[in-house]
DNA sequence: TTTAAACTTAATTTACAATATAAACTTATT
DNA sequence: AATAAGTTTATATTGTAAATTAAGTTTAAA
């Protein structure tokens, strides 16, 4: 049992280093002086730290600030040229690898095909070649990959345990990886990358306290605590496509009677209307009867669903995303109002119910956050190799 | 805003200073160079700060280290007479008060009775009469006032917001109570101080994510996650009392249907059965078949909510607390194994059933860690006055 | 069996390096 | 001249490595 909790000099350097960092990246102008004031490091050091982050690159001054009396304070900002982030998602039939920025922008994309399923091996090795080749022709600074995809994946130590949408097992996807790219490796899943990049990036600006529900071919559920993403004692906490909602309810593939997931999921949905979502959805705009049925009943568990992760969670704000969510606006429609219908009286007006807000380059952007999160708060992957 | 996370030099020694005592709390007796070696602070530094801990009382020298070759260590361990915390419960008819060591022993306790419905106020003012007396015959050095008692409660500002149990509202008892006594006052309720004392002092030693299922006169819950009682938006997370076990179920007084509180908590089952609890638990052993129905649902209900809870917080440990839980031991019986039945299979083997290990003290016991954990932490409690 | 040298680990002392800060100072603007 | 931003200078605090001292065990010769 060892503990890193000390610290010595350097620690406390690096700790104000990365701390100043983080802060004008979250504030993306700021000035030195209001540096000190927030943090309440002095003066002297502020400018210390900014010197050296300016050597390294990572900040610029740009502009001043407005009015006032006095000397005008020059402003900081994150180096948008600096240094850059690989962030590449992995999906049922395609690789994408986005080259990044601090501030999460895409500078340089690319996509191919990929037939995913079964084939972990030739995929990584597939990927592998991608990157080198994408990273080839680009002499900049890379910080780290980050790696998002479908399943459970153990954190820190980047194991795919199951993935059941490629069918895949035990693979171990950051160290391979980490031995072929010689990069610092990141690798979450979808649910968890995409409340992170909301974080970081988008909908979900300083709310520290967040839940996100996403619907694709099964649910799942990620979860911020206090500004940190926490994933419970296995690396399983959210996963609410088995809480059983009903003890009544249907047969799931898992042989309990109810879970969440066989009210709202695209592949249940399908399989118990034998047709394509995409089929479903027009039947339910033309409001035929067992279209009407199928998704009036998902709407109203996801409604159930969605009080009970507040009651359990307590949540700012209660970010909806995945394919369902994204694809199919009717979902979402009257959602907001449904569940405070449906909702327990005292936790009526304590959060906000959100869409994912990043598009079709969310996965990227999540998989890019992954590392920016890790590299704000200054802490090492190389754990358990 | 003001970012506190900086770590001037004195910061840095505090954290030390304060983490090698937390060190020594756990691991009861160790040495100077196990510290060193654990926390990666050179011997030097270790020897300097616990020099500083053993003059401010708070540690002393005893025994030493067996066998092996070379000089023996002496061990360290929290010295017993060196400081107290009061703990103090309230609870619908009483006041109990406590001193307590930094290991959690209670050396002298004293309980009135006192009428806490609707009268908050008058309690309050009881108990600072009570603890006055307490305290005045004991020149010892009191770190601060811990309060567990039931119903909603703000953190840091303990406030209490609302509390059913005895009919209180907006009552600022951190605040009230601090002005009177003159200590620092932690205040939290009754779900989460019982986590916390068993984390500390009980049978969840070392198990950082943990989450407590509290049955009383409603549900609740309490959860640990990275070894931090996390409370949501609005320290309202863990309140599972009003999910919905079933969109069919009864009615619940909060005028929805199937909430948790309707299958399982004492006085919803004196409700349904219009008996004490004691005749129904009576009824149940003697198989008579209104009881065996009505338990028999709890019990089965309350495996679906372990089941879900599992699910959605991925815990290392479930702890079972509250009168229901302590009195009816009946009620537990073979819950372990049904909720293995009843639960998603890869979670089957993930996490730990226990049951409350601290008695009919665990209330002031787990007023006193709430202080310990802040204490150790270093952490202050004057925010937002 | 005795005993002293060699060895091992614990803990303290000493000399030094890293860092943060306050105070003084310079710069830029109203 | 006044005000605020930012830098320089002198200094205090803290942590560490290396050296030293302390306290025990092992080994082997007497």
């Amino acid at each position: 049992m060892v503990y890193n909790f000390k610290f010595d000099q350097q620690n406390v350097r690096k700790h104000h280093y990365f701390l100043l960092l983080s802060l004008i990246q979250k504030h993306k102008k700021i000035s030195r002086s209001q540096l000190s004031k927030f943090t309440g490091i002095s003066n002297t050091t502020v400018g210390k730290i900014t010197k050296s982050l300016m050597k390294d690159d990572l900040i610029i001054e740009k502009g001043q600030t407005e009015g006032e009396i006095g000397r005008k304070a020059s402003l900081l900002e994150i180096n948008p040229k600096g240094a850059f982030i690989i962030g590449i998602s992995i999906d049922i039939n395609s690789i994408k690898i986005a080259l990044v920025t601090l501030n999460g922008e895409i500078v340089d994309k690319t996509q191919v095909a990929c037939k995913v399923k079964h084939h972990p091996r030739e995929t990584l090795d597939q990927l592998i070649t991608l990157t080198k080749q994408f990273i080839e022709n680009k002499p900049k600074k890379i910080l780290a990959i980050g790696i998002s995809m479908p399943g459970l994946i153990s954190w820190p130590d980047g194991l795919a345990v199951r993935v059941p949408q490629f069918n895949w097992h035990e693979v171990e996807v950051r160290d391979y990886l980490k031995d072929k790219l010689n990069f610092d490796i990141f690798v979450d899943n979808d649910v968890r990358s995409v409340l992170l990049a909301e974080y970081l990036f988008g909908n979900l600006n300083n709310m520290h306290n967040s839940t996100c529900i996403y619907i694709g071919s099964g649910v799942g559920s990620s979860v911020m605590i206090n500004g940190q993403i926490v994933r419970g004692h296995n690396n399983m906490l959210g996963e609410i496509g088995h809480t059983t909602m009903n003890p009544n309810g249907a047969l799931c593939d898992c042989g309990r009677l109810g879970c969440l997931q066989t009210y709202i999921c695209i592949s249940e949905i399908e399989k118990q209307t034998q047709r394509s979502m995409d089929e479903v959805i027009l039947a339910y705009k033309n409001n035929e009867d067992w279209a009407v049925r199928v998704i009036d009943r998902a709407k109203n568990y996801l409604g159930i669903a969605i009080s009970n992760i507040i009651c359990t969670y307590n949540p700012e704000a209660v970010l909806l995303a995945g394919p369902l969510i994204e694809r199919f606006p009717e979902i979402t429609k009257n959602l907001e109002a449904d569940t405070k219908k449906h909702i327990w009286s005292p936790l009526k007006e304590s959060f906000l119910l959100l869409k994912a807000s990043l598009g079709e380059d969310s996965d990227i952007i999540g998989a890019s956050a992954l590392v920016l999160n890790n590299f704000l708060k200054n802490t090492a992957n190389n754990e358990k190799r």
